[in-house]
DNA sequence: ATGTCTACCACAGGTAGA
């Protein structure tokens, strides 16, 4: 079973690119990020068209996220975090597909820094913490995955001398990502690749994807029995290569039976 | 400070967010 995640940057904008990944990389399970589209205009009809079932949570112009399953439907488990009922911003989406549990997530940017987007990246990241606590017990296989907009370690990062200032570099920052993966999660790209410079995005800035001046932000954690199956986690770097692209590139684990 | 995308509103290009 294969599970990706794809932060697309537009949903819409971005859909031919989408449906000619979904067609050549046949993942099973898709996380989304940055639809950038409220809930009626999610182009439901082309992504079924293309094989996939799908839940969203939309909101206009901004986030956004939906998960897809290849041949079938997404059990819908929970939207939104709990802790901030006031908390208007699509960021969170929670489904079961085939035996797997699957949250998919857009954690805040948080810049700048300091400031009132930090702090709300801050209380998010200690909700998805407290949120993270009840699954990763769970007897079934449990995959987080999406845009947590941290590089965790200085090997995530193109030049970190540069980004120790930034919300997605922080020290609290990525205290708050060790202290998710303290409670028993395995971060499978790094997990299957541990000494290696391995992206997943790269700034539309500046050459950024010439020069390979990437970020790995996007991560899939694993709970125990999610990660007893873990055999592959890649990145889809060539679809970072096409026309009118995401900054992003796909990010996925292979689990076996 | 800059660079480049996307979506919005509304019809053009400025603004916001990343």
């Amino acid at each position: 079973m294969r599970i990706a995640t794809y932060n697309v940057n537009g949903v819409n904008g971005r859909l031919p690119v989408l449906l000619r990944w979904l067609a050549e990389s046949q993942p099973d399970v898709v996380c989304l990020q940055e639809l950038k589209a409220p809930d009626e205009k999610f182009p439901e009809a082309a992504i079924r068209d293309a094989g996939y079932g799908a839940v969203w949570h939309g909101q206009k112009s901004w986030n956004g996220v939906a998960i897809l399953a290849r041949g079938c439907d997404p059990v819908e488990t929970r939207r939104g975090l709990p802790g901030e009922p006031e908390d208007v911003q699509s960021r969170y989406l929670e489904a079961a597909v085939n035996g797997v549990l699957v949250g998919g997530l857009y954690l805040p940017n948080g810049n700048p820094k300091p400031g009132p987007k930090f702090d709300y990246k801050l209380r998010w990241f200690e909700r998805l913490i407290a949120h993270a606590e009840t699954l990763i017990g769970m007897d079934a296989p449990v995959v987080l995955a999406g845009d947590f907009n941290v590089m965790p370690t200085e090997l995530d990062v193109y030049k970190p001398e540069r980004w120790v200032d930034d919300a997605l570099f922080a020290p609290e920052v990525r205290e708050a990502y060790a202290r998710l993966l303290g409670q028993g999660w395995t971060d499978a790209l790094r997990t299957m690749h541990p000494d290696e410079r391995i992206y997943t995005f790269w700034d539309y800035f500046r050459n950024a994807w010439g020069r390979n001046a990437g970020l790995r932000i996007d991560h899939l954690l694993c709970n125990a029995p999610a990660a007893k199956r873990l055999k592959t986690a890649e990145v889809d770097r060539f679809v970072r290569d096409w026309e009118k692209t995401s900054d992003h590139a796909p990010v996925w684990i292979e689990l076996g039976a």
